[in-house]
DNA sequence: CCATTACATCAGCGCGCGCTGATGTGACAG
DNA sequence: CTGTCACATCAGCGCGCGCTGATGTAATGG
């Protein structure tokens, strides 16, 4: 395996709302105060997570006006796909590829 | 997107020591002890780690004499693959397509 | 038979993380 | 200008989770 899954990003989509936002934002670019009405939780609570979103680079900001939209970055989620892939077919491969009992 | 990324399999690898194991296991079958040497955990702690794999269902366990072998589940992998191919695909699509600021 | 090994489970501890309320800053409206 | 709105940041709280030591249970070896 030459690239493995990267930890930080898997971190930071393990979390069930961010995982909402994600989805959320596969459909279309959306603000804050978008995702508030759309999950229901408060804005506080909002602009942490999509601040770990950002820092792990699956998000990226586009600032308009007073408002702030954010929009996926398809390449992690493209590269994550890749490494689960990879992953698999290393699995797959490995049949009774068993080490010896001690 | 018709299924979406599944939030306990993410979760249960969101943990850099269960990442670890998964790539372990991506290679051979193998047992406790050899995971065990192979990481520096104590049997405890991995014990700990393979129940949550083994209940998120990415491994399963075969018992050999008085040894536990785990082996991936390559069609989870495989499902990850795909499910975030297919967020990458609806990501990429998006565009413009950003919504009214309210 | 008993000792050892492999593994699971449990209770407990400590820290990290998600949530919240309060506060600060910048952009627009009037 | 002042007020409001959108958003970020901070301090604090509480719970969950990862780690550990102790204990239980099979399976093997002597």
């Amino acid at each position: 395996m030459l690239t493995s899954v990267d930890p930080d990003v898997i971190r930071a989509l393990s979390d069930p709302l961010r995982l909402r936002i994600v989805n959320l934002l596969a459909r279309e670019t959306l603000c804050t105060t978008h995702l508030v009405e759309e999950t229901g939780a408060r804005q506080t609570n909002l602009s942490n997570h999509m601040k770990v979103l950002r820092e792990a680079g699956i998000v990226e900001t586009e600032p308009c006006g007073r408002y702030t939209y954010y929009r996926l970055r398809p390449e992690v989620l493209a590269g994550l796909s890749e490494q689960f892939a990879a992953l698999a077919a290393s699995a797959r491969g490995v049949g009774e590829n068993k080490r010896a009992c001690p």
